[in-house]
DNA sequence: CATGAATGAGGATTCATTCAT
DNA sequence: AATGAATGAATCCTCATTCAT
């Protein structure tokens, strides 16, 4: 994205330090107020910039919510790659599963609000779709192929693996938020988590 | 809502054709394009209505999607209550979690749009919000209830319920988008009634 | 007012009754809230009747207004002319005066608030105006001959005639609303008197 | 007023400049149709900018009036002053008051439109009225000092004050709009000076 | 006569984006 | 590269007035 046209593509290391903190500024004013809930003079005072910079370095208001897209997407994938990739073998199947969820619910303690911003986009957005849609392969492809390296070998692995994504993903939003008053999330954590190591079983 | 100061508490025949017609356009309106991609101007003429009768039916623009929502959630959750609450005892969990999980792909395969929408706003929205919690533990609860009266007795019975929900949720969604080429959502499907029905074994 | 096209004239006992409810109402809503802070719904919700039907007695809502504003000149010119009329001669110029703002200011207190929002439109609606300007000459003239009529006479008759009122007006506007707190209003009171009887010593 | 949030605080000379032209604008047009005949289009047309841009320097169209106001209250105000300010000692009462009675004539064929719209407001606008009571309160104060300064000293001289204020007000209003045939205004405007002086003798 | 639902033009305000400096 | 003033289309909502019943 924002190569197009007029839209600097930053070498200069003050350039670059501009467009960061744009980003950065968006990541923040996003996940506070929501896409819908930003106008670009908010993002670009809290970047400390004037408004009319923000068109120089990106296309749009969109532009910029693509790019805290990305960077949310390594913020979140990392520390999971982290764990799944230097698995020792055999895998301890529980203390994996367990590590994961901690990690996860660690990420979505810092993210979680970024997270629902994002999400109602790609109800709408076919580009931030995309991208989730691309990130949720990725994780999937990746972790499973992690797990088949370490000889955890099963039928429908990206099925499995995927699923296992989505409960986690599910069960760490209201976890942080603690959503249900009438919900035992400790027992509930339990229960993903040996759902989650049965599958692998 | 609605009933406070000017709103029209439709009384005749014609009103409440008018308010309905209303509903039903901001349905698929809210479907189509989002809620901010809607406005309400569009939601009047899809309606076949002048847009100041809109605000004689609805406080705002919200008012209707909050509306719409009530009729989303009398919907989808109308035929779940069907299955659950005429449960010839002994269950057969078998049984009983292909057919929950039929109904949810049908209702999802006619609502995944609007359920988009409605699922983006919550995030920005508490009211809401609110309604889809109180959604979701509405369903729990009584589901839950139905399961223990024909003897379906097991610990962390709301918690049990409430991740199959998430769990069938999620899948449905994706399964109606047929969102990931590289899964074989026929198998996934299997592995979540196996893992739901596991739950109550 | 109110003659020309589909406008009832009404005859009939209901039909007048009707139209003073409407102009009472009126009355009363204007008073309150401004002319520009009514909308016709009210006035004919406090009417108790149909928006609709005001329609049938009122060509829109200024003429209400106008209707409203020929209530207002009879009911603030009569008891002034009961004094000015009915006066023993010779005249006790300060026991008149005295009386005439007594009554004046009695006037006021009932009807402060219509006065304001009467007097606000007259600045930009020409029969509003043209209602006033001709209440104002008919108040100058018939008292000018009242007090001709029991031998006070003087030169320029109807300039000082019409100097009182004014200065009685705006006296007692402030004094209804006691608009200043380090103006001792009794004391204005009683200058005023005395500037207007020396008037016509 | 103006201040608070995303009001620009204009500081460099075409911000200054766009702000005065918008003001001026609101003058003329606010003179010509009134408060409520104008819209903020038509204010914008005027000055010759874009509507956005009109909010960038005023919360919202009463803000342009309040700021049309505070003017008004410049222009009329500072001639009188600069006349009782400057007073010779002992004081010529009559000439005095002619002087002050010429100049708030002339101030009032410059200014009566707005006036006119300026003193509608300030029955349904509260802001308006404190603005005017305040300037009343201003003016007497002032001007009682003045006076008393020059050696004119007098019982309850801010009531004497007030009323002269009134009555040169009331009678300068109807004198530059002629607003009666039959009212000889030169003889009348000789009654007000001689009132008014005789307050002071 | 009466109802109150319906109309639709009009108006205030916002905000993504551009442009002069 | 940077500023921030300026643009103007877009949108929500109100309300005087009309009309079907």
């Amino acid at each position: 994205m924002s190569s197009t046209g007029k839209i600097r593509e930053p070498k200069q290391e003050r350039s670059i330090e501009t467009k960061n903190k744009i980003i950065a500024a968006g990541y923040e004013v996003f996940s506070t107020v929501g896409y819908y809930g930003t106008n670009t003079a908010e993002i670009a005072k809290v970047a400390g910039v004037s408004t009319g910079i923000v068109y120089g370095y990106f296309r749009d208001k969109r532009d910029i919510l693509l790019c805290v897209l990305k960077i949310y997407i390594e913020t979140i994938t990392k520390p999971i790659y982290e764990i799944t990739e230097n698995l020792a073998s055999p895998v301890d199947v529980n203390a994996l599963v367990k590590s994961v969820v901690d990690e996860v619910i660690k990420i979505h303690e810092e993210n979680a609000r970024l997270h629902n911003t994002l999400h109602s986009l790609a109800a709408s957005d076919d580009g931030v779709e995309a991208q989730f849609s691309e990130l949720e392969k990725d994780i999937t492809v990746r972790i499973s192929k992690s797990l088949t390296d370490c000889g955890l070998n099963s039928e429908h692995m990206f099925e499995k693996v995927h699923l296992a994504m989505n409960m986690l993903q599910s069960f760490a939003h209201e976890y942080v938020f603690d959503k249900h008053q009438y919900i035992d999330y400790a027992a509930m954590r339990k229960t993903v988590c040996s759902m989650i190591a049965g599958l692998f079983a």
